[in-house]
DNA sequence: TGACCTTGTTACAATTCGTTATATTTTAGA
DNA sequence: TCTAAAATATAACGAATTGTAACAAGGTCA
């Protein structure tokens, strides 16, 4: 059995050096890098158990990364960064990631960290393209639903992020707040109608049957939840 | 309902008032101890999805409960303590936490990292989802009442509180005060009548007859009990 | 530019569930 | 046992929540 893989994306030399001494003296294997660039590349021939980001990057947006990385590869995620606001630590935390560790840091308490992720024991670096449920296959990358039949219904960006929201937690009470942040919406009053009609459109897609959904049910003045069983491929 | 559950361990009423409220907001379920002792007992016929533990209790070591909690119940436990040093985070991370807050905390901070515990989907005990009591099958997943003949009934939000309520406790008288709190109803008189209807509407779905039900008794003055052999799944 | 698509907004329909009103049951006390 | 008051049950109503059709604003692409 290979020691757990951890990746080290940021832009500051000494930190890398910092971090890859601590986790390969506590027995991990490390992939460093400066910039998400070639850390992306890298992720064609690797798979990492654990990635930590730094969000100041020179060429991209480190929560662009994150995001992706969670979305898509369903890696455990652990942010490194400087800026200490709740805010900041919540939306990071929104956008997927596991962890959010401020600078500046105890290497000790990284692996630690990095440890825990490992003992939850989420599915490794499992791709979240496409998922199959009741008799649907939902392929993110080509924003298609193909039902048992092969007959394919494309889905927009918008339901898309409804879908996966649901697909990541089936059988799971979401309430309207989780989603509004889910979704980003701003905390306005419209935005309420603006996700019923998502769902509604999702539903028409799913070709529920509106008077007795049986796939995603309203639970009135709760939020909604996902029936259907999920796997990921 | 079959929100997640989320239990809360701190000998500071203010500190506990203040997540309970904001997990609610956010669509959790919550339940508040002020001692492990009591803790523990709930951990008898509750299985919560994510627990947070202050470490300095009355009663015992708070590093103890971590401990026990992460080997025996598999639950992803979050520590909160005031207790700053690296030196502590890494020891009860290293127990088997699976997070580490320092207070003051941000309950922002708090339900957010609640969340990204939920989505790593630690294979929880997805337990007290299923219930079956005198050919009768409750699916809180579905908010679906199943008969011996398989037929469905569905039935609501405000319902299934009632029913959970009921099924968690069976053969035990359930006071009305004991049921206002536990549906987080309002100290306030009409919520007295709110409960009665909730009952009633109950009681039509379980094809009670009203001049002799065989499930939920009333005790005049006192409450109510409800009648059936219960098993969990 | 113009046809087409996406997505939020508006307006109104449908549903849920607490509230009110009224009926029924239970208990205390004569 | 009988009666009145208190407690509980339920029917009916309405405010709040959710569903969806229709429209409008913006974007994309030939």
């Amino acid at each position: 059995m290979t020691a757990p893989l951890v990746t080290i994306l940021d832009d500051e030399p000494a930190i890398r050096t910092m971090l890859a001494d601590a986790l390969e003296d506590a027995g991990f294997r490390t992939l460093s890098f400066g910039r998400a660039r070639e850390f992306e590349a890298a992720l064609q021939t690797h798979t990492p158990d654990v990635c930590l980001v730094d969000l100041s990057l020179p060429d991209t947006d480190g929560l662009t990364v994150v995001h992706r990385l969670a979305l898509e590869q369903g890696a455990s995620v652990i942010i490194i960064s400087g800026r200490a606001q709740v805010q900041d630590r919540v939306t990071g935390l929104e956008l997927g990631a596991d962890d959010y560790i401020i600078k500046p840091f105890d290497p000790a308490e990284v692996v630690a960290r990095v440890r825990a992720r490992l003992r939850s024991n989420k599915p490794v670096t499992q791709s979240r393209r496409t998922a199959k449920f009741n008799g649907w296959t939902a392929q993110f990358d080509a924003y298609t639903l193909i039902d048992d039949a092969g007959e394919t219904t494309p889905f927009s960006h918008a339901e898309g992020e409804v879908l996966r929201l649901f697909l990541d937690s089936p059988k799971r009470l979401i309430s309207r707040t989780q989603m509004q942040e889910s979704l980003g919406g701003v905390a306005n009053e419209s935005f309420d109608r603006a996700m019923d009609v998502r769902i509604s459109r999702l539903r028409t897609k799913l070709r529920e049957d509106p008077k007795n959904p049986q796939l995603i049910k309203t639970i009135y003045g709760a939020g909604y939840i996902f029936l259907g069983e999920v796997s990921w491929s």
